[in-house]
DNA sequence: ACAGAATACTTAACAGTGTTAAGTATATTT
DNA sequence: AAATATACTTAACACTGTTAAGTATTCTGT
């Protein structure tokens, strides 16, 4: 029993060392640079050595894309702090936007890349865990935000996507580069806070615009 | 200079002739199986041709976007005649879903993939036409809704980001798939549409509103 | 008409990719 | 000690983008 569990943990232990070396890569050296090859000589085990860990590459790429999700989670500990649940919207926000400029290579991963999507659609079973708790956060906020009279009421599926895709289309933008040569470098990043603030301004129903309906 | 012009068609003609076969690969097959050599296959020529008419594949990766490009201008035909601005704005934007819907394939290639605007760095002089023209219109309905009084008063660069943010967002979190497994099937194109119909919504400062303030 | 040069294209190869079938030690179990 | 299971490697397949060198064919100038 012991022996079985250590040698578990050896197993596990290899895992993490190939996912370790993966990270390193990725964020390093960029996504086009994470090859199998790459990661085993990293390690220093052959190539082939990876796949008794993961099926193949993909499966590899949406494990880093879990450790992603973890992370980003990690980011909106900050949250809770907040009463103003519309103030809290915007935190969270925030803290999207700060997760992609910080990890583009890991936003890219976990949004932008097919490979970990054509994983998750193997797996048939299963729901998509990570996203469906990012998803589920926010939709419970702009409840809250509905119900205290805050912003307009409206379908709660509705809005998230609206406030998910307007946060990703910013960075989404940025990681792929589609700024680059149309906004100017040194404003880019100031403009895509301003641009959430506006939306959250956006949607806000002040006390005066409550008190006239 | 008859055989000279003749001659350049020709050049023209072959060159059109890879770009059509590219585009038939991309579209029908999926931008993975698009290679030199399936495309040097379709055209009945030696894969290291088409470096005669295009310096890599980036080149050519870019090539395809601006066709992309200009498909998607051709698609906004129907907004001149729209007398109202912001209404001009969501027609835009419902514009700019349908294309993504319809072309996946050339809206990833347009504003997710890396390559195109490797090739775009490359050209260290320019500018992004294309990219230029897209946004420059964009701005266009936005300074004509706020001079109208029809949405809040703001920087232009920064409301701009943020509605193209938002449907590129949307299309983008479809085309890459996230929205798979997170929302119903059945329902998610329905509620992009609706997600932008709320944005627009958001925005719109009423008659009643106005004279309030 | 003929030598030389430009044009348009091909062959063969390099270095890289993900992936798999088969083989090899080592350690564990019987 | 023999059989088995574990953990890993070797070698290969079928791809990828890309380039240097070679080959016909056509055009140009004398």
């Amino acid at each position: 029993m012991v022996t079985k569990t250590r040698k578990t943990n050896r197993k596990e232990e290899l895992r993490d060392l190939i996912l370790d070396a993966a990270l390193k890569v990725f964020v390093e050296e960029g996504l086009e640079h994470l090859s199998i090859r790459r990661i085993a000589e990293i390690i220093g085990y052959s190539p082939t050595t990876i796949y008794l860990y993961f099926n193949d590459k993909n499966h590899l790429l949406f494990e880093l894309c879990e450790l992603g999700f973890l992370r980003m989670a990690e980011m909106n500990n900050n949250l809770s702090a907040i009463q103003n649940p519309l103030e809290r919207l915007h935190r969270m926000g925030e803290n999207y936007i700060k997760f992609g400029l910080e990890h583009p290579a890991y936003y890219d991963l976990m949004f932008n890349q097919a490979g970990p999507m054509e994983r998750l659609a193997t797996m048939d079973n299963s729901e998509w865990d990570s996203g469906d708790k990012a998803l589920a956060q926010l939709k419970e906020i702009i409840v809250e935000c509905i119900e205290q009279g805050i912003i307009r009421k409206g379908d709660i599926d509705v809005i998230a996507m609206a406030v998910w895709g307007t946060v990703h289309g910013l960075i989404s933008l940025r990681v792929c580069k589609r700024f680059d040569k149309l906004v100017d470098a040194s404003e880019v990043v100031q403009t895509m806070h301003r641009s959430l603030e506006w939306l959250i301004r956006s949607i806000y129903i002040s006390e005066k615009r409550k008190k006239q309906s």
